[in-house]
DNA sequence: GATGAATGAGGGTTCATTCAT
DNA sequence: CATGAATGAACCCTCATTCAT
């Protein structure tokens, strides 16, 4: 027992206690959940609280602010998606081989972890930081990112293939938008409808995508 | 006065006084101003009465409820929307010319409409009506909408194209969904830099989507 | 009827109703009976809005802020109290003359005004800004304050003395802190014992005061 | 560990422990320094721990209370001061030497411990028990109080030179919170400006009740 | 001795809504 | 028609305090 309390081993590198760690997952995967269900609109600390059935200070204690508390789930599901859609990328060695694995991860990622995509879609557009700004200008600036998310973006994708001339002529931000607009869709499709099948989606994608970028021989 | 509120000698077909249309119109641009400004979470009657320079009262006095004033708007834009799109799409006769159109149709309304497309836009992310609806899921059951809004559907286009043998094989409701929401980021493009070019993007979105959906020759 | 709603007899020239007015008059009387009473730290929208018998959304609706309300009542005690005690002192020509107007005009107001007196000290002492600042710091730079304010100054009224040769040589800064130091207690010695005889204090004062500043004959 | 809890072979004559001692005297100075810094009303538990370093669980461990952390403190810098000024005092053995020594005594202590001076200043009069009091009323009645803290009372002095003719003839209450006030103010005075010269002040402070008090020759 | 975790009360604030005028 | 006034619920957040470890 003094063992236990001086050597302290339930304390990890990083400063967190294991239980520390659970509690913050337990309420980020609750925030998650929520989000998916009643919308950020209606998404208030005391609604996360109910869901793990503790008081609402709970959650402030383990997170600053209800804002720091988006933004740690933000990055948590940011980083994990990243860096498996940036694994299947790199695998890759064509742009368009690099494309088509950009849509198959990027959905693949959202059948696996729907909660996780669904809520991080409902951020996307409805989301605000307290100064105005939205997730995805957020990203561009203010927040420190993981490493990874470069992986998320997709002109270089677009640019590679353009100077290879395996794409057809067109506008890398044009193309990027319908691109990441049709990906997102998945998780508003989800939320609507829980048998919607995300890879059939994945697969007409792709083929959409790659009918559409390909040079035409 | 009371003469005033009994007679009402300038009553409308509708049982609509001029003046009372006037008002209408004037809250549901104020409305729409504001949503694009600052996003529908921040959209307040207070705000909207500020925009317009009359005290809460007024907009409540001309619509029951915050939800009706909005759906009262969606409706109002949808049906303008609606009208558009379908004329445009109407006057072609391929599918793949109804395609083109109805996408450009589509850019066309959101380019010389910008706040009411940008309002919409907002709204079908944000929205919710007070049971937890969406948008569209409220399009499909609970709200009566303009007749003209199946010129928004876009599956009997894809249908068509599909047993002519116009168009390759593909999911129609995937490829519905890529299409449009490809349209709907404009929005979300537009809001963010007014300088977005929305008629090189559609130009961008019709070649893609031919090219896409086109029966390889 | 059709009258009263239309020639708005009950607007008054700023902008302001006699309802209006009152309602603001009441919650300011309020603010100071409560500051009075359990001193500023415990003085809660809340409890004011309790003192009145309404609820804490009135307050909110008269005042911007909680911070705006405690400005608006210090304007309207000091206001009012700068204007008396400006007077009193301009009524005298002597230097010494208007110290002795200067004090006992002072607890004069707090004798006349014990509610407003007591919470100006209390607010003098505990209130901050929401950026730290204390009251007398306040006044000197943020808030515009009433120009009859410049004289609660007694800086003036030393400077004239000493050059004249009436006073004998002290600081004036420091014999400034004195006696308005002691004036202040009075509001204290009020809320601790109401039979508290300002007048007498008053008079206690002014021969100090006078016998400290005076040069000796 | 059992141990330790239980022989507490290094228990002081009065029950605490050294260590226990050190902790309450480090923690009395943090409060102080937080309650100078930021004021009472912004002094939190968390605060003062952070302060030290510590978690706020320790304060509570010390202190049953908040409150009684505060009369801790209170009582502290009390005892301290008023051995010093009780010293000055009955070094001198005029009454007017005595005012004089009070007067000096109180501001020195004041230069010579800062922080303590101003979390005094502080408290007295923003603090308030549970119940309400103030620390005056405070320390007439409820809290047992130094006894070297007589030596901050005015009264005795005042009579004594009353009493001897030594003094005009003025009331000794009023007097008393005069000078009280204006001994207490240079804490003020010192937070708003460190510049401030405090030996400079009592100077003043000394001449100034000096001629205030004494009978004219 | 000390910590981290959790609670619950209360604070200020926003906002849709109701109502008398 | 329109306004001003008021309400009450909900929201985010702070903080003293309790408790198991």
């Amino acid at each position: 027992m003094v063992h236990a309390l001086t050597v302290r081993s339930d304390t990890e590198p990083d400063g967190q206690t294991f239980l520390e760690a659970a509690r913050r997952a337990q309420i980020l995967r609750a925030t998650a959940e929520v989000i998916a269900e009643l919308g950020y609109a209606k998404t208030s600390l005391a609604r996360i609280a109910r869901q793990i059935g503790v008081s609402k200070g709970v959650i402030l204690y383990h997170f600053t602010d209800k804002d720091s508390l988006i933004r740690a789930l933000i990055w948590d599901v940011y980083e994990r998606g990243a860096a498996a859609i940036g694994a299947a990328v790199s695998r890759e060695h064509s742009a368009s081989g690099k494309l088509r694995a950009y849509i198959s991860a990027n959905l693949e990622f959202t059948a696996a972890h729907r909660l996780d995509a669904l809520a991080l879609v409902e951020l996307g557009s409805s989301y605000r930081t307290p100064e105005g700004l939205r997730l995805d200008q957020l990203a561009e600036q203010a927040m420190p990112l993981p490493h990874g998310l470069a992986a998320l973006d997709l002109l270089p994708i677009f640019q590679e293939g353009l100077r290879s001339g395996e794409f057809r002529e067109f506008e890398p931000a044009a193309m990027g938008i319908a691109v990441r607009s049709a990906i997102d869709s998945a998780g508003n499709c989800l939320s609507r409808d829980p048998g919607f099948d995300v890879r059939a989606f994945a697969a007409e994608l792709v083929t959409t995508f790659d009918l559409a970028t390909r040079r035409p021989t």
